[in-house]
DNA sequence: AACCTTTATGGACACGTGTCCATTTTTAGT
DNA sequence: ACTAAAAATGGACACGTGTCCATAAAGGTT
C-alpha cells in the first residue's frame, strides 16, 4: 500500500510537504505542489482514512440508523444524506434498528467502535438506549434525531410538523362530513408517545368527536399489521367511514385489505394516508396523501451534522417541516351525508 | 476515550491479557477473564475499530455501491447485506453511482480511502472504472459484482439468470398469442451489453419474431424515461400487443402512461415486468411479474465476501439465481387472437 | 549589512490496536 | 522432587496519519 512517504520520496520532498499538498495546498510553492500532485497521480495514492481517523479521534464517517431501509421514506432519506455527506468528504454507514431497542443497541455499539463523527438516528420507541446515546454525545459524537425524538434527550432533531399534518388530515375529512375516522398508528403507552397518535387524540377531541375503544388499538408500522387491523375495523359493528393511515407502510397493508374485501373507495370508505409513495398515484383510485418533504429534511440533517462536526461547538437545532395535502380522489363525503 | 490500557489497569492485568479477553477469550483463565470483562463493562469500553483497521490494513467494513438506493431492489439488497455483514462484525458503507461512471469513481476513491475489506458493486455501464477496480483488487480488496458484471473483469459475481427470466417471460407472452412484444430496457451499444436486452433479441429471433426498429430504442432505467417510451410505443403506427418491462422501476413509469391513456390491461395490451415490487399487486389489474430472489442473492453476497476476507484466499464464485413467474392477470391473449 | 517578517519546508511524536515473541506459572509424568 | 510440556500472561513494536514546533529560504526595511 503506498503511503504519503512513498509520495514524498518520489517527489523529492519531505513527508510534511507532501501531506500539505493534500491538506493545505495554499501553503506550498506552486512548483513543489505540482511535483507532489504528479507523484500522487503516478502512484495512485489515496490517503488512508483509517490512520487519519485514529489520529483525529473520529473517522469522518456518519452513522445513519433508520427504522427499515426498505421503506421508501428511509430509502430516500438515506440516499439524500449519503450524497450530501459524501460531497463533504464523509462516508455514510447505515444500519436499521427494525424499531427494536436491542437491535438498535447492537448497532450503536458498532457505530461507537467505528468512531463515527456524527450520528443521525430514527430511534426505536422506548427510552432503552438514551443512556448510551448520551454517553456517545459526551465523547464528542454529534447526535441528530430525525422523524422521531426522545423528549428528554435534548439532542438536535429534525421533525415533520406531525400535529399540523394530522390536523390538516382530520379537518379535511371532517369537512367532508366524516365523524367516524379510524387511525392506523402506534398507540404507545409509555411516555414516548407517537406524535401522530397523540395529535389524533387531541384533535378528534377538539372537534368534539369521540374515539371508540376499537380505534385505539395499535398497529406496528408494518404492512401485515395494518392489513389485519383494517380487517378488524371493517368487521366491527360500527365501522368507520374513513381510515387515516399514519404511515405509507401501513397504507399499503390497509389498501390491500380494502381491495380484497371489495370495499369501494371513496364510495364505501374514504382513505387518507401519510407519505406520498409512488404507488399511491398508480392505484385505483389514486390516493389522497399527506406528503413529507423528505429531501429537504435529509439535506438539512446532513448540513447540520457536518457543521456541528467541523465547528465542533455544541449546536442545538430543533426544526419542524410542514407537510402538504395532495388530493387525488380517495376521500369524499360519507354515504348518506 | 477509554482504551484497552485503561481496562487493563482497572482489572490489574497487562494490556495483552486485556486484549485477549476480547479476541481470544479461550486462552484466558476463567477468573481473569471475568475480571477483565467486568472492567470492560464498568468502563463502557468499546474497541477502537479505526486503530484496529490501521494495524490490520483493512477496516472490517464492506462497501456497497448500488445504482440507486431508492429502487426497492437495491433497498432490499442493502438491508439484507447490511444485516448479514453486521452479524459478522462488519459495518456497511453505502453509496450509489446513479448509473454514472464518474460518480462511481468518486465513490470508489472513498471506499479505497476507507480501506474497505470488501466491495459489493452494481457497476455503472461502461468499462470506465475497471482499471481502478482491478487496482483495488490487487491491493487485497475482495470485489464482488452483483446484478450486473463487466465481462472482462474476472471478479466473482452474483447474477440473476437473466436469459432464463427473459425467455420465461417471452415464451409466456408468445404462448398467449403475442407476436408484437415491445421491451422496456437499455440497449447498450458498447460491448457491455445489458443481458436482458441481449436475451430479448436472441429469444425473439429464436421464436421467429422480428423486432421493429421502434422497439430497439433504449429507456434509461428510470420511471420518467419509461413513461415517455411507453407513450411513443402507443403512438407508433403498429403498436405492440404486449409490453415487457425489464425492471420494476421502468414498470412504474410505463404503468402510469398506460393508465393515463386509458389503455385497458390486459384487454388492449398485456403487461409483464421484472421485479415483484409490492405495488404491483395493489394496482388494477394486479401485474404479472418475474420475481427475483433478492434476499437469497444478498445473503449469498454477504457470505461470499466475508468468507473471502477471512480466509484471505482468492475466491472465485460466479453464481446464477433463477427467477419466478407470478401470474396475476395483466397478461392475456391479444385482441382478435 | 543587519534585522525582522513572511513564506516555504522539515522532523518528532502520539493516536489504540494487532501481531509476534518472551516470560512466568501451572500441570502432568516419572 | 525433578523435568518437560502446557497454560497463562506480559512486553515491544509498527501501522499511516495529523498536529505541533523547528528550521531554512526569500523578501522588505532601515
Amino acid at each position: 500500500m503506498t503511503t504519503i512517504l512513498d509520495v514524498a520520496k518520489s517527489a523529492g520532498v519531505s513527508p510534511s510537504t507532501a501531506k500539505r499538498a493534500i491538506n493545505e495546498p495554499h501553503l506550498l510553492n506552486q512548483i513543489t505542489l505540482e511535483r507532489v500532485q504528479a507523484a500522487i497521480q503516478a502512484l495512485n495514492y489515496e490517503p488512508d482514512r483509517t490512520a487519519g481517523a485514529l489520529r483525529r479521534g473520529h473517522s469522518k464517517t456518519i452513522g445513519l440508523m433508520v427504522g427499515n431501509i426498505i421503506e421508501p421514506f428511509f430509502a430516500q432519506l438515506t440516499r439524500t444524506i449519503a450524497k450530501a455527506v459524501q460531497a463533504k468528504g464523509y462516508a455514510l454507514i447505515v444500519a436499521d434498528n427494525e424499531y427494536d431497542t436491542s437491535i438498535e443497541l447492537e448497532n450503536l455499539r458498532m457505530f461507537h467502535g467505528q468512531r463515527v463523527s456524527g450520528l443521525i438516528i430514527r430511534s426505536a420507541f422506548g427510552e432503552g438506549n438514551l443512556e448510551y446515546l448520551l454517553r456517545l454525545q459526551e465523547q464528542g459524537t454529534f447526535i441528530l434525531e430525525i422523524d422521531h425524538f426522545l423528549p428528554e434527550s435534548g439532542f438536535s432533531h429534525i421533525m415533520l410538523d406531525n400535529y399540523g399534518g394530522v390536523e390538516m388530515g382530520l379537518r379535511y375529512l371532517y369537512s367532508l362530513g366524516h365523524r367516524k375516522i379510524a387511525p392506523l398508528t402506534v398507540f404507545d403507552t409509555t411516555k414516548f408517545q407517537d406524535e401522530r397518535a397523540k395529535a389524533y387524540t387531541q384533535i378528534m377531541t377538539g372537534l368534539g368527536l369521540k374515539i371508540p375503544k376499537a380505534y385505539q388499538r395499535s398497529t406496528l408500522l408494518s404492512e401485515e399489521s395494518a392489513y389485519q387491523r383494517t380487517l378488524e375495523l371493517l368487521r366491527s359493528k360500527d365501522p368507520p367511514t374513513a381510515i387515516f393511515s399514519m404511515t405509507g407502510n401501513e397504507a399499503s397493508g390497509a389498501f390491500r385489505a380494502l381491495k380484497e374485501q371489495h370495499i369501494r373507495i371513496p364510495e364505501d370508505i374514504s382513505f387518507l394516508t401519510f407519505d406520498d409513495y409512488s404507488w399511491t398515484s398508480l392505484v385505483e383510485p389514486p390516493l389522497d396523501v399527506i406528503a413529507q418533504p423528505i429531501e429537504s429534511m435529509g439535506l438539512l440533517a446532513a448540513e447540520i451534522v457536518i457543521k456541528a462536526i467541523e465547528h465542533r461547538q455544541p449546536v442545538l437545532m430543533q426544526e419542524r417541516f410542514p407537510s402538504r395535502l395532495i388530493r387525488r380522489g380517495s376521500c369524499s363525503a360519507p354515504k348518506g351525508y
